[in-house]
DNA sequence: GTCTATATAACGATAGAC
DNA sequence: GTCTATCGTTATATAGAC
């Protein structure tokens, strides 16, 4: 796995290099990133990439592998988290967005590279041993069962959480063109967002209980 | 604008080169594509592609600038259209997730060149003098001011329904690995959010009447 | 217009000195 | 471990015959 290639005894170069592999792999992708550019972003050599690395996709792997694990292992601890459903959306709206916020660039990479070669992913989940997010699909389930919310399909509620949190992340360049938005105003539709999807989501799938019932409490 | 391009005097052969470029551009995007690749797709010889094109950056803009218009151009006729605003929605998730369906390739090619290079968005405006989407976006103010749905930033509505449509598709590589779902069954998933999406997308947005006026109808 | 052959440049990768 | 210099390949692009 890639913590292998970055052991205790990494070198403080080997360090270098992969985080100027981050960046240039993560914004421009295998085959548009040049191992100069890296070299450069690096402060090193070109030779030096080759002797850690050997090659260029040894190089990309540890990138892709490590991003992989780093997209999804906040999207997991959030969605395995011990939480209520309800606050479990709130947590993951406004937790995965502001991480998305950090990482723009990274899902839109992982997406990419996965449509270049799907079997990355197959590669990626043989070496990590990863499984869907069992927790919410039953939660989900439940919650259907007992009329807390709308019959829903899980894959359904999980796709519409993410599609609402992602997209307007890896399409921002493309929204902010059509619809002539510049960046601290799309920061600020993003900040909305955060505040307010969960709160809208929540009202969108929960079942409200009749004025009769209401008054009880 | 690309229709110079391809003009009444345009020959077979141009054609077949532009559709040979279509196909590998927004398979491979622009780094990852070769011309000797989009020569053989097209039953031509490499020295040709120049002849026509001069250089891969052209062919590549010719394919580019074509596919934003055709997916902005589906869009806009969508929005623009003359209807109820609940129609369009309606009108929206059926007609543009089926043309997602059969274009799955096109949206995540054009947000990854975007994102490359935004000038080319620029550019694309400049020459093709588009505008965002104001019909709907006043339609979806009056709505809100009517009080019909709920108080909501009309770009938060846009960026919503474009997420639930778009995203799907162009993750769909990664979605099918995580939760380990075939082509077909994914196929089934598509089908099912193009028939349910729109409904919960309106009963998410609407103001519901009160019991007592209701009784009126 | 279409081909073969070739120029030219860029890129990944290696050899060898220090 | 890090550098300079260079090899071998592949890519875009052009020249020139037909």
């Amino acid at each position: 796995m890639v913590n292998d290639l970055i052991n205790s005894n990494s070198s403080t170069t080997q360090i270098l290099i992969l985080k100027a592999a981050r960046k240039i792999f993560i914004k421009k992708g295998l085959s548009g990133a040049r191992m100069q550019e890296i070299a450069d972003e690096a402060g090193i050599n070109k030779a030096l990439l080759h002797y850690y690395y050997r090659t260029k996709d040894n190089l990309f792997n540890a990138v892709f592998m490590e991003a992989l694990k780093h997209i999804q292992s906040e999207f997991f601890i959030i969605l395995n988290s011990d939480r209520d459903l309800f606050d479990k959306i709130r947590f993951f709206f406004d937790r995965y967005i502001s991480f998305l916020q950090e990482n723009s660039f990274l899902p839109g990479f992982i997406i990419h590279e996965i449509n270049q070669n799907p079997d990355r992913l197959v590669e990626f989940f043989k070496n990590a041993g990863i499984r869907p997010p069992i927790n919410l699909i039953i939660q989900v389930s439940e919650e259907v069962k007992n009329q807390r919310i709308i019959p829903i399909n899980p894959i359904q509620f999980l796709l519409n959480m993410l599609s609402l949190a992602i997209f307007p992340i890896i399409a921002s360049p493309l929204i902010k063109g059509i619809f002539e938005i510049d960046d601290p105003d799309y920061k600020d539709i993003i900040e909305q967002r955060k505040k307010e999807l969960a709160e809208w989501f929540i009202d969108s799938i929960m079942i409200k209980k009749s004025s009769n019932e209401e008054q009880k409490e």
